[in-house]
DNA sequence: GGGCGGCGGATTGTCAACAATCCTGTCGAC
DNA sequence: GTCGACAGGATTGTTGACAATCCGCCGCCC
């Protein structure tokens, strides 16, 4: 396995739970559990360090990065921030095979709510912030926000089961979808950065001051 | 040389334009000019490739990150979204301490500007971003505007050379200050964004096709 | 009984030699 | 003359052994 193979199972393995946060990373066990080398799991520590996934300290090793509750809401504020600049650029940029892709994505979302389908709705969630993600061509944006996104599948999780949650962002989201269709990169933004804000009250409502 | 201190010398290498844009970093040399180990180098442009300053392929070693005309735009809008969160936060949170410091900061700029005394002022511009990131406290995105803002050395240089830059950018420090100090969240980000927002355009007229 | 000092295992950090890869320049064939 | 194969050197990647560090534990002293 390649160092580059290390780095991406590694990842996989701490955003899909197999190491949870604040758990102990070392080096001989991901050796052995990995099939690789100690040099390719140093090196891939070292990089999810970088991403935020992973504190290492010096001759103390490394775990899983445990991310606050006031942490999570200051990565969701900059999260905020960059899919809004995200959303406005899709709209300054979008053409017409993205509209209908936008419309589309929009359609089944609705529906999926009307199912009651959440799990459906997730999925759609993600696949339509991905979409205007890509629609705005943003690369620097872009990478950025999958970082941070990275860093909170934690959170993420806890979030999602929320009650409530889907129905009202529903239309955060079809405003969002309008605002880029209509062109309006002013729009999309502020309708954009209203639906985080809304997931980041959601997330004050989980601490002891809400 | 701990591999710490080689990743803080190599950055300020890289900073400070010892190794320019597109030079190639050979792990050897780097070895005998920081008088440190291979491993270290390696970990150090590992990490530093991981803050967007190197970029390393595979068997092909490693060299200083060519930042284009695109791309630093790019960079300077998230930026702009950034430090337009921070000032934002700074306003909500600035007690009067840091308002007497801000505004101690805007008259040595506005005097700095009046003399014509533009290196200085270029010194006061960075004191007054570091300020205001300072009062916001918002470790996530101050993490980022800094990296950011290492990618961008470069390109930055290049700016401080526009004439007539200090004039105008003077109006718009101000107005960020002020709204700050007003406590104004909503005008102190708009403020910040209409600033760097200014930076963008000026980065534009670089383009061939302004 | 509590605190201090030091021992031992576990883990990370370092190093030097070796292997693999890539680039360059040269030679030969067409 | 140009293209392709090929060797040589330079550079990066990997490995295993060794050194340094940290942590928990035990015994000792007060």
């Amino acid at each position: 396995m390649t160092p580059a193979q290390t780095r991406t199972a590694l990842r996989a393995a701490i955003l899909g739970g197999t190491y949870l946060p604040g758990e102990r990373l070392v080096e001989a066990q991901l050796t052995a559990h990995f099939q690789t080398s100690r040099s390719a799991v140093r090196a891939a520590l070292r990089d999810l360090a970088g991403e935020g996934l992973v504190v290492a300290e010096p001759h103390r090793g490394a775990h899983v990065r445990k991310v606050s509750l006031a942490e999570a809401i200051e990565i969701t504020e900059v999260r905020m921030v960059l899919e809004g600049l995200v959303a406005s650029r899709a709209a300054a940029t979008v053409d017409d095979a993205g509209a209908a892709e936008l419309a589309e994505v929009g359609g089944l979302m609705r529906a999926a709510v009307e199912a009651g389908e959440f799990r459906r709705y997730s999925d759609l969630n993600q696949r339509l912030h991905a979409l205007i993600r890509r629609i705005a061509g943003h690369r620097t944006a872009d990478d950025l926000i999958g970082r941070l996104h990275g860093q909170l599948v934690r959170h993420q999780f806890m979030l999602s089961l929320l009650p409530g949650r889907p129905a009202v962002s529903l239309a955060q989201h079809e405003h969002v979808i309008t605002a880029i269709l209509a062109r309006d990169p002013a729009a999309a933004e502020a309708a954009m950065r209203a639906h985080i804000a809304s997931v980041i009250d959601a997330l004050h409502t989980l601490d002891g001051t809400p």
